[in-house]
DNA sequence: ATGATACATTGAACCGGTTCAAATGCGAAA
DNA sequence: TTTCGCATTTGAACCGGTTCAATGTATCAT
């Protein structure tokens, strides 16, 4: 008995008796062939067990994956991602698109060492690199197999790219409180790695070295400094501390509570806190929290980003929403536009809720 | 000038003065070739900005996608899938495990027609299909192309299958009622379509037979239907109403907060409701409020399901809750480890809180 | 009847690798 | 010196399709 072997193109073709070509042509482009030979095609196709083409054939062809793929941010695996507020509604702004296009969303895997082959191996026809941290491992697919999009960096006219205006988006926060009267701030803002302890910034330092922070970090406070000037405060005057995560579940994660504990002991005359974080948020409020400090009578918050952990907070977070889901959105349609290099800056906006007032006489 | 086309394996190979069975070994095997050939080569490689084997080469050539799909159940595109707190629990299940294999994580999109498509392009070694709604799309990846998965429904001995014991649940659920005293039930299940108006059936009816509704959910009536037995109540006798949908945001969504009050008017002599839906949990809280009605004092309330939305919920909902990471895990495990066809059924657990009490008087 | 036009079909090249049996080279053992 | 065994290297087949120029073949206007 012979060995049951599946099915290919070829078997299909000779059984039906036509050229391979016209049989692929049955599948791929049915209207240029006569409809009595597709016929034929079909019937030998169904009675040989043929399911269609199979795609690795396709593919390889000159063919797309139609697929594009989305590569967490350095810290975030995939796994994580799904339970990231943050990530599944970025994730969700590209899945529309790719519903647009009826192409399938590949999320590599973030295993430590395995995220280069991972990216390496992925079947698409696209990456969105959810950080610049990647860049390294992009050196393969940039080499003009691949193209991609980097998220939350400009990189250059060359490069695809899609932001927010974080700049403009601290900005808007800093009036808001300036219109507000307020001239005493404090900042909270990113420290890279977890095992750092948070740093203090005193008045007396130059702020703009910071430790830690991704570019659009050192924007956010760029952006501050900038708004703060026009009421003729220099950014060096202005306490700063640099915290890790601090994540949406628990607050002290990473020793955040205790950074901006520390900013809240260094800074007794700050009539308004400014967090540039978008982890820092609920780190900030919930040690605000516990020192009693009533917010926004004592002192005002304005945060950055919108997790959904805080929506129930009481008072609700001023605070800059970006448009997340657009970003993802944005992204995918670049990389199924083609076309030359984009670079999109996405605005943000100012949610004035309950965390802000009026500077305590 | 000569237009410059990206380098293959061959080029390489050739440049390197090496044959391409070698070149090829260099990148995939290196222990097999001499160290300094595989320095040459590399070499080769580097001015010829070749940057590693194309995994579409690879891929035909008898490889592995190093990738599984999931496929969404019929109602939930993968744009939805990620801001549903059940599918985005489920695919961080499957995350993990791709994580393990340092394998990526496809998602097919859901656009109506497309699925089957997407489903015949996918490049991936298995799938994992959210519901048996799928099953003719299936046909073409079950000739004996692609493993894979069926989700929530025991498809026999031949095929891989993961759920859980939604009979054993329902039966946990209607046990703790029955323990507490109770002796007059309405429940609440499953209306497939959302354009179905909600469905009614009276105490003299036969309930079996049901309109709407996957297999577990008939499971699930059925474990309760077993439970009853056991205290001398024929399912026959217990108002049922099928209602579609209840989202996690909107209660009133399909039409379910009218389902759940015609069972509320319908069945004024119960004194707990059992709700068999995962969806219709917030359905059945809400109308119940609205109606000032007493949870649990003047009805007790057992949920099938835990979505995080109802986290807050006064008071917390007694519920079964199943392991739905897990499913995830024990899915992709099937898919990764191979052999012959499994069936997992993984336990659930009731939860007790706050929505049940013994009856009113 | 003739040439032009359109359409259907085909043969062959190509996509970019992997794999394996056979060939080669080389030092050690006889 | 010859032979054997082992480690490398190679040629050729193969993975399963798509594509395109060339070849027919039927249709239509002249």
């Amino acid at each position: 008995m012979v060995k049951h072997m599946r099915a290919k193109l070829s078997d299909v073709a000779s059984a039906a008796g036509v050229s391979k070509a016209t049989a692929s042509n049955v599948f791929s482009a049915p209207q240029k062939v006569r409809p009595e030979l597709q016929r034929r095609v079909k019937e030998a196709a169904l009675a040989l067990g043929f399911a269609g083409p199979d795609p690795k054939g396709r593919l390889l062809s000159g063919g797309r994956a139609n697929a594009i793929a989305v590569v967490p941010p350095g810290d975030i695996g995939i796994t994580i991602a799904f339970r990231h507020p943050y990530m599944t509604e970025f994730l969700a702004g590209v899945a529309d698109i790719c519903e647009e296009h009826g192409a399938g969303l590949h999320l590599v895997s973030g295993i430590e060492g395995q995220k280069a082959k991972g990216i390496r191996n992925a079947l698409v026809d696209g990456f969105i690199f959810g950080s610049i941290e990647e860049a390294d491992l992009i050196e393969p697919s940039r080499r003009g197999r691949v193209p991609f999009v980097l998220m939350d960096v400009d990189a250059g006219p060359g490069v695809n790219s899609v932001r927010v205006d974080d700049r403009g988006g601290a900005r808007q926060a800093a009036r808001h409180l300036i219109d507000l009267g307020h001239r005493h701030f404090g900042i909270v803002t990113v420290l890279r790695h977890s095992h750092q302890p948070p740093v203090f910034h005193g008045p007396s330092e130059v702020h703009h070295r910071l430790i830690g922070g991704y570019h659009n970090d050192r924007e956010r406070l760029a952006g501050v400094a900038e708004e703060l000037a026009t009421v003729g405060i220099s950014i060096n005057e202005v306490p700063i501390v640099e915290v890790f995560g601090g994540s949406v579940h628990d607050p002290t994660f990473g020793g955040a509570t205790v950074g901006v504990a520390m900013l809240l002991d260094n800074a007794p005359e700050a009539t308004a806190i400014i967090t540039l974080g978008d982890t820092q948020n609920l780190a900030v409020l919930s040690e605000i929290r516990r020192r009693n400090i009533r917010v926004p009578r004592d002192l005002s918050v304005v945060g950055f980003d919108d997790p959904p952990q805080l929506a129930l907070f009481e008072p609700p977070l001023t605070t800059i929403v970006q448009p997340v889901a657009e970003k993802g959105r944005a992204a995918a349609r670049i990389l199924f536009e083609g076309g030359p290099p984009k670079q999109v800056v996405l605005p943000v906006e100012l949610a004035v809720r309950g965390s802000t007032a009026v500077p305590r006489k």
